[in-house]
DNA sequence: ATAATAAATGTAATTTATACATTAATTAAT
DNA sequence: ATTAATTAATGTATAAATTACATTTATTAT
């Protein structure tokens, strides 16, 4: 047998895999990432995302929900694969690959609880500290795909409670694309694919207060099947 | 120590990387795909792409450019990353995860030659087989990527060889695409964006003949950091 | 000289995106 | 009770982009 056939047969070089995620919220009209404080040497105590090494009888995907879990006891988030980092040297301990996958979840006093106990911070993505390894570039890349992801495919719903209104939506998607939007266009835009549904409650947190929404799975789902574009500004 | 920290100091499970390269050339007005026979047990003798495993000391980049000047003899053909399949029972041999990577390829001549000595095998896009394991899946991921990156940048020219006329250039977007263009749409568009040169010669396989073009990758560098957008069609 | 082939070209109609200012509902303050 | 303050909700005109569509031109083969 060949050197190259044996080592096809029998490869020798097995690699740590892990997976980091990159976790998004939404609140107060700021999109924002759930970083931690390194647990372990070398670089104890730095801002890191939070990520596990994937177990040999775990698919890469249940490796992310379950570290998701751990941390704010939620299941069947929505996750992403962003891409992986492959780099022989991104990690000077060992030699690991990582697949980054970037959750969207809603922010509320609960899950802020859990995450405190896990050291953990909700920092805003116009102010994220230094991160380690190749962190940052993971963030921004994974923003880049929930960017262009969020502009055909009404992601942004996942990062909203179940009822909102116009305006926070409106506010969600500036985040995510970072610039201001007309809030006339916007609204006619979002309203005509007729996936929102209009309630009759409002939400008073301003002083006329704003009619509540709910997404429409049901719709949603009819209209993708006919290949309908959702695209969104 | 905790178990977990335990855990997280010295990870017990590492895993097979692999990268398989989904290999795209352009060729009579098709897209097509390189495939392979596979050369070992199971499977063995099955069409599959062509991949390898990652060495300990190879950037995962490095490992798909490897293979790939083995099969091509070609240096720095143009690749991305298009997503990691990472499911714990993808491959029944080993646990493996697979980087897949798409590279766009010119094919001539001198290629196919390389390439056959492989028992490999240029299959129309529409016209694949089935592949081993999960590599029809692999092609259809890549291919939507594929689709994805060409609407907004000049990818297509990796494709293509260094001279072209615009019908040329049509039939790969339409190939891409797999729709139909108006050709008087398309050349007013792809013209509009004013990176490519009309050159002094024809190509001569048609009757009348059609003028060639170069693509501009000056003046494209310098509109994308004005921050142009390339939409084609 | 003619026929066959494919390349090259322009315009009008439609759709989509953009820019922009006022009125309406409600609460808080007096 | 009245007023002021706040933010939600709404329409239209203009500009830009996309789409649909048919004829002429250059060249080669007969």
């Amino acid at each position: 047998m060949s050197a190259e056939l044996k080592d096809f047969y029998a490869p020798q070089d097995k690699i740590y895999v892990a997976t980091d995620c990159i976790i998004f919220g939404f609140e107060e009209g700021k999109l924002k990432l759930l970083v931690f404080k390194r647990r372990v040497e070398p670089l104890k105590g730095e801002w890191s995302l939070i990520g596990s090494f994937v177990k040999i009888d775990e698919d890469v995907e249940e490796a992310a929900q379950r570290v998701l879990e751990e941390i704010t006891g939620l299941k069947d988030i929505f996750m992403e694969q962003s891409r992986s980092y492959g780099a022989a040297q991104r990690d000077p301990g060992y030699r690991c690959i990582s697949i980054a996958q970037y959750a969207l979840i809603r922010i509320n006093d609960y899950d802020k609880e859990l995450v405190e106990k896990h050291g953990a911070h909700w920092y805003e993505i116009e102010e994220l500290p230094n991160l380690v390894l190749d962190h940052n570039q993971m963030v921004m890349d994974a923003l880049e795909k929930l960017k262009q992801k969020a502009r055909y495919q009404p992601i942004g719903f996942e990062l909203l409670p179940e009822k909102f209104t116009i305006p926070q939506l409106q506010q969600l998607y500036e985040a995510i694309y970072q610039n201001e939007l007309d809030a006339r266009n916007f609204r006619k835009k979002v309203l005509s694919h007729n996936v929102l549904i209009k309630l009759d409650e409002k939400d008073k947190t301003s002083r006329r207060g704003a009619f509540l929404y709910k997404f429409d799975h049901g719709t949603y789902q009819k209209l993708i099947k006919s290949g309908y574009n959702f695209e969104i500004s």
